[in-house]
DNA sequence: TATTGTTATACTCTATAACTATA
DNA sequence: TATAGTTATAGAGTATAACAATA
């Protein structure tokens, strides 16, 4: 059998596809993690920082050094939540959609790019698979 | 649309993964990493320290400190190469392949319980196509 | 007492640069 | 000059612990 282990599959396709969205990502000024931010935030926005830290499995402490990021560059913005002064709540700023759908379009070229071994098919298969794992 | 990037996918994929064949792998005193070096070993034993990194996509200085790791559990040993006395050839010990039998045993079960959530099939379709893209 | 954000800190994984010994 | 292994070091990315403000 001999076959390669599915851990390192999975550790090696994401390497790979890194490898084309993050200079993919380089014209916004913005790497893959943070794009995960401000998608997130399109989706339900504003969220607190820890909702937003929740939705995408990183930890509460990592959230605040993205924001702090995010808001260095202008694309969200902070502000106390009106019923309860201990959250942040963020949300994106015009910005902040800009790059997201701008952004977003290059990641999705990239992703293309990777999967345009596969037939289409198994490409929107692959990630429905995936999908169903997590 | 607002699907999840296949990128998060993949990532996270890889993470729960982590999460079950980590403690699988724990009674034999190894992590993923040093199994998928006692496995390149076990298909073309013995081999220099570079075409072991060569085979695994890593750098050669992190390869070092991989196999001082795996000498020091005694399950490989080095040797100087007869003909090149730059290289150091690197074979599986008996204790290092009775390792790589017990633990690759416990990762497979681990695998299976990860993929549980899918039809056999798929299961078996998901490795094939993530192979492809590699 | 518990929660949110924050900071300081440490740990893992990785790669780059420079060294040595060989070729 | 080039290559294999090594060492020192630095950079991501991550998490844990402790603190302040607030609930």
């Amino acid at each position: 059998m001999s076959r390669r282990r599915l851990g390192y599959l999975l550790k090696h396709a994401h390497l790979r596809l890194t490898q084309l969205t993050g200079p993919a990502l380089e014209p916004y000024g913005i790497d893959g993690r943070e794009l995960a931010v401000l998608h997130v935030l399109d989706e339900a926005d504003p969220l607190s920082q820890q909702e937003a830290a929740r939705r995408l499995r990183i930890d509460r402490t990592t959230m605040v050094a993205l924001i702090d990021t995010l808001e260095g560059k202008q694309l969200v913005s902070r502000r106390p939540h009106p019923d309860d002064r201990r959250k942040n709540m963020v949300e994106l700023t015009t910005r902040g959609r800009d790059t997201l759908r701008d952004g977003g379009q290059a990641v999705e070229e990239a992703e293309r790019a990777f999967l345009a071994k596969l037939p289409a098919d198994d490409a929107a298969l692959l990630r429905e698979l995936l999908d169903r794992l997590i």
